[in-house]
DNA sequence: GCAAATCATTGACTTTCTCAATATTATCAA
DNA sequence: TTGATAATATTGAGAAAGTCAATGATTTGC
């Protein structure tokens, strides 16, 4: 309904999806993008996109930064809790896991649990650079979130929760 | 803030992440797990594991199928068009319409106003098709949405497009 | 103690993504 | 009109991401 316009009033009709760049309004209405498999798709390709390009400074993308991420928030993952939350095969986490040590961002330790599992923890040096990174994401955060209000974020956030846990 | 509630207060500490298979939980309340960065891709991997697998008798993925259905839209997009909507490089996109065109499900044809481009259409073959794929798709839609009220799952639809478009 | 399962790792392989180059056609300004 | 610039689909190369099977070390359950 309220096209952000305050700007001229334009003579042609304005739709809520109005604000649309191109001339694509006419996919909108599709079954298809209608769909919140596609939509949550979207929705992930442009933030990946914008989270990427904000971290590119820091010599990191979103992959690695959730990586570090985990190490750093206490939770003292293993590499397989790790791949199963952040949906990574077992080598996939190997291969992030060994670039982000090379940089000593972060540690295997050994498991006094369990000898073959590997728990990950952030030195202090991957802990500063993800305070930084994370600045960024909230950036990013921040801007695919501008078109909604306080409260829409957080029903956004539950409804998400919902479907994913 | 306010989980949605209002059902019967149990007696155990219940929270909205509660029916989680794995000893994960103490991942969820992690910063990163809060991020509708992070919950969107989950969605998108998760989503697309489920429609992939509904999909596969048909010899479909959700990438083709999603091109299929642009062509069955009754939109007529150009390959470029189809290409920005989806996300997709405009090499992706001739890979993708070359192998629907050889199994006949749909045609490029000549664009009348810009002989550059080249319009998306279905064939009979491709719309049947279509049509029972759009079966299974709906079916991994009402999967991964059984946990939402047909409220929610429109107030996380309009939400979804208001960051996305 | 033994068989089966689990964890991290390696390697091969496929799929997907990204980019640059090109032929054809449009657009726009001089 | 002509000539420069841009846009469309296409090809191909290379990087990145995802998938899968096999293995050594270790744990678990019988």
């Amino acid at each position: 309904m309220p096209p952000s316009s305050s700007t001229t009033a334009a003579a042609a009709p304005a739709s809520a999806q109005d604000r649309v760049e191109d001339g694509m309004a006419r996919f909108q209405q599709t079954p298809l993008a209608q769909e919140v498999a596609f939509l949550t798709a979207r929705a992930r390709v442009r933030g990946n996109a914008l989270a990427n390009e904000l971290l590119s400074d820091l010599d990191l993308k979103v992959r690695p930064f959730a990586v570090l991420a985990m190490a750093c928030s206490g939770t003292n993952p293993s590499q397989r809790e790790l791949g199963d939350f952040l949906d990574l095969d077992p080598s996939q986490v190997v291969a992030l896991v060994d670039r982000l040590e090379q940089r000593g961002l972060l540690q295997r330790e050994p498991d006094p649990r369990d000898r073959r599992s590997k728990i990950l923890t952030a030195t202090a040096a991957g802990r500063k650079l993800h305070a930084q990174a994370a600045e960024r994401t909230h950036q990013a955060e921040e801007q695919t979130l501008r078109g909604l209000t306080p409260t829409e974020r957080n029903q956004l956030r539950e409804l998400l929760i919902k479907i994913v846990y």
